[in-house]
DNA sequence: CTAGGGTTAG
C-alpha cells in the first residue's frame, strides 16, 4: 500500500512538515521488511525534496533519515543528520538516539554509538537493546553484557529482542555456557517466552561452536515449526565444521521451505568443496538446473558492505577470523598505489591510501577485499567502485546480489565466497 | 497514532 500513500502524496501541494514525516516513516517501516534498498534509497530523494522545499526537518524527520543511512550505510548523510541536531538544539530524545546507536554501529563505529548511548536521555529498553546489539555485531560480546547487566541496575526491563541481541553476542563471541543460560533462564527470569527466533539464535549458538548434534536436538525440541533461518543456520554449521550428513539434512528442509533460492545449494556447494568432493560439486549444479533455480551472474564489481563487516568482524568463531586479521596486518604494512583494474591485492592498496578519512568504507572495503582474496585463493582482478552507495543512489540500475563469483580452485571452479556483487538489473533478468 | 531495537549467510 505504500505507492498509494505515495500516489497520495504526490497529489498534496505544498506538504507541511507533519505531511513529510508521514510520508517519511511511511517508507522507513516498509524498509524493514524490503529486502533490496529501494525504500531507503527513495527515502534519501525524498528528504532532498523535502530541503529543496524549505520544509525545516524535526527530530521525527532525523529518526526516518537516519533509519535510511544505517540500511544503506551512508556515512556522511548520517553523520550529518547528527551534526544537525547539534547545531540546531534538537534534542537528543530516545528516538533520535537509538537511530543514531544503530547507524553508527552499523557503520563500524562503536565509538560514536556508545557516546550517543552515553549522552542520550531517559533511556528505554529498545536504546539499550540498540547499543547492545552495536556491542554484538562488532564481537565484543563483554561490552554486550555489560550493557545488558546495566538494565537492571537502571531499572529498564529487558523484552524479547533484548534476550535475542544478547544470545547473538554470545554465539558470535563462542560463549556457549552464558547463551544457553540466558536461553533457559529467560521464562523463569524475564518471563518471556522462547519464540521462533530464540530457539534460531539456540542452534545458531550451539552450531558455531561445533556442538551440532545438541544443535540439532535443539532444533527437535522446537514447540513450533522451524523456519528457514533455523535450517540455514544448521546448515552453515554443518559446513564449517565439515559434518555433511548434517549439512543433507538441513539442506533438504531448507529446500522444502524455500525452493527458489539459488543461495541454499551454494550452501551445500560450498560444503561439498570444503572436503574436496568436487564431483558433488557438480551435481548440486545439476539439482539446480533441473529445478530451474537461476544462479546469480557473476559480475567483476564487488562491494564492500556493512554486511560484511559485520559478518567478519563480530565473528570470532569464523574459521577465516584470524587468517584475514593477519592478512591485513600484512598489507597494512605495505605501501602503494595501483590502478583501479589491478588484482585484489594490489587495489587494496589503493584504497589504504585514499580512504583513510572515511571509518566505514577504509574498514569495511578492507575487509571485504581481504576475505574475497582468502576466499578465491587466487589474484582474480575484482575492480573496486568507491562509493557504492553514491553510485547506486545516481544509478539506480546498478542492484546489489550476493557475491558467488566462480573462482580457480584446485580441482574445478569453486563458487567463492566474500561480498556482494553490483551488477545491472537487466543483466539479473537476463539469466 | 508523523519516530527508534531483532536470529541465518553472502
Amino acid at each position: 500500500m505504500l505507492d498509494v500513500s505515495r500516489y497520495l502524496f504526490d497529489q498534496i501541494t505544498e506538504p507541511d512538515l507533519a505531511t513529510w514525516n508521514t510520508i517519511l516513516s511511511a517508507y522507513a517501516k516498509s524498509s524493514t521488511s524490503n529486502e533490496d534498498n529501494s525504500l531507503s534509497i527513495e527515502t534519501l530523494f525524498l528528504f532532498n525534496e523535502m530541503q529543496v522545499s524549505l520544509t525545516r526537518p524535526n527530530e521525527k524527520t532525523l529518526v526516518a533519515l537516519i533509519g535510511a543511512c544505517a540500511n544503506l550505510g551512508v556515512f556522511n548523510q548520517g553523520t550529518w543528520a547528527h551534526a544537525y541536531i547539534l547545531r540546531n538544539n534538537l534534542e537528543l530524545n530516545r528516538f533520535v538516539a537509538t537511530a543514531l546507536i544503530e547507524f553508527y554501529a552499523k557503520c563500524g563505529c562503536l565509538n560514536l554509538a556508545k557516546q550517543v548511548f552515553e549522552r542520550a536521555v531517559r533511556k528505554d529498553t529498545l536504546c539499550y537493546n540498540a547499543m547492545i546489539g552495536g556491542f554484538a555485531i562488532h564481537g565484543q560480546s563483554r561490552g554486550a553484557l555489560d550493557v545488558f547487566d546495566r538494565m537492571r541496575c537502571d531499572g529498564v526491563r529487558p523484552d524479547d529482542i533484548t534476550l535475542l541481541v544478547v544470545m547473538y553476542a554470545c554465539a558470535h563471541a563462542g560463549l556457549v555456557k552464558d547463551g544457553r543460560r540466558i536461553f533457559n533462564t529467560m521464562e523463569d527470569e524475564y518471563g518471556i517466552e522462547p519464540k521462533l527466533e530464540h530457539y534460531g539464535c539456540l542452534v545458531d549458538l550451539l552450531g558455531r561452536a561445533g556442538k551440532l548434534e545438541e544443535a540439532k536436538e535443539a532444533i527437535r525440541d522446537m514447540p513450533m515449526e522451524p523456519n528457514a533461518v533455523v535450517w540455514r543456520s544448521l546448515l552453515g554449521a554443518s559446513r564449517v565444521h565439515g559434518n555433511l550428513e548434517l549439512g543433507q539434512l538441513a539442506l533438504k528442509n531448507l529446500i522444502e521451505l524455500e525452493p527458489e533460492t539459488s543461495g541454499n545449494y551454494v550452501l551445500l556447494s560450498n560444503m561439498y568443496a570444503s572436503v574436496n568432493k568436487w564431483d558433488d560439486v557438480e551435481k548440486v549444479r545439476e539439482v539446480m538446473k533441473d529445478q530451474g533455480v537461476n544462479k546469480a551472474p557473476g559480475s567483476s564489481f564487488v562491494e564492500i558492505g556493512g554486511a560484511i563487516h559485520e559478518f567478519i568482524l563480530g565473528d570470532k568463531t569464523h574459521p577465516h577470523s584470524k587468517e584475514i586479521y593477519m592478512k591485513l596486518e600484512e598489507m597494512n604494512r605495505k605501501l602503494h598505489t595501483y590502478g583501479h583494474n589491478a588484482s585484489i591485492k594490489e587495489v587494496l592498496f589503493d584504497i589504504e591510501e585514499e580512504e583513510k578519512e572515511d571509518a566505514l568504507t577504509y574498514h569495511s572495503e578492507k575487509l571485504a577485499i581481504a576475505f574475497a582474496l582468502i576466499a578465491s585463493n587466487s589474484s582474480v582482478p575484482i575492480r573496486i567502485i568507491k562509493n557504492l552507495r553514491d553510485l547506486m543512489v545516481s544509478h539506480p540500475v546498478f542492484h546489489p546480489i550476493p557475491h558467488q563469483i566462480d573462482v580457480p580452485q584446485q580441482g574445478g571452479l569453486e563458487r567463492g565466497g566474500g561480498g556482494v556483487i553490483i551488477c545491472s538489473r537487466d543483466l539479473v533478468k537476463s539469466v
